[in-house]
DNA sequence: TACAATCATCGAAAGAATTCGATGATACTC
DNA sequence: GAGTATCATCGAATTCTTTCGATGATTGTA
């Protein structure tokens, strides 16, 4: 008996999505470089080679041969897989309230006033797209 | 070798905390029914009592006993969880940046012009709160 | 060609999440 | 008191995630 399986990347598949979405196609070394640097996890050769096949088995990720070693790209889009997961949070928590979300935005993530005017910006601008 | 394990509720621990929250003590057995109707989660009632039990382990929840049977509480607020959840995705997708995730709802959710205006509401009453 | 450096495949371990069945205790009913 | 219903504990099965080591192929070089 068992888990679903997550529709959305796992912590570390997240973490190799974001080194992939920075620059692509990449080598296992250097997935695995910038994996210690940018996440501060320090994997095996190994462990990488194994996460970035499952993840090409997941759909996420595509591979292909250059020379001798595979190379590896993002197969999904950053702005996709970041709304996947906004939307499942949605769901999940605020029961479907945007309105919720951006109030415990506010309230807990204690934002600047630059912060909010941008926000404010990004609201009036879709206002006025959704008039057209 | 192994996940660290999740800082938060996962996916079945929040529906029962849903439950929980929207009413509590509750007994097993009303976890149970709640949780068919609600989530659509059809379990045994060994398997409720399991995760209740671990949730109490967890310090998610508290128990104490009425009469014949267990009764459940929530131990953690909405609210609480909820931000937490929040800032977890804001750091782990967008980088920490409020504003990113913000103009991601906009674009993925279809915000209609109520929600939108309802979210220009909120903004100008805390910018109004950080002035003072 | 022999040796070292690189890379990939495979199998496996271990923690976490989810799901129950078997078993045993307790209480309620006839 | 025997039988049934109710409830909890325990242990176990399964899947997912994360992590490697052992092994073997391939390439580049002295």
């Amino acid at each position: 008996m068992a888990r679903p399986g997550s529709e959305y990347p796992t912590e570390l598949e997240l973490e190799i999505l974001k080194v992939l979405w920075d620059e692509s196609p990449l080598a296992v070394r250097d997935v695995r470089t910038r994996l210690e640097e940018t996440a501060g996890r320090t994997l095996t050769h190994s462990s990488v080679i194994t996460m970035l096949n499952i993840m090409v088995r997941k759909g996420y990720l595509r591979r292909k041969k250059e020379g001798k070693a595979f190379f590896f790209s993002p197969e999904v889009e950053r702005q996709s897989v970041a709304g996947g997961m906004v939307s499942d949070l949605l769901s999940r928590v605020f029961d479907g309230s945007s309105a919720e979300l951006v109030l415990n935005l506010i309230e807990t993530a204690e934002l600047d006033a630059g912060e909010l005017s941008e926000l404010r910006r990004l609201i009036n601008r879709k206002a006025k797209e959704q008039k057209k």
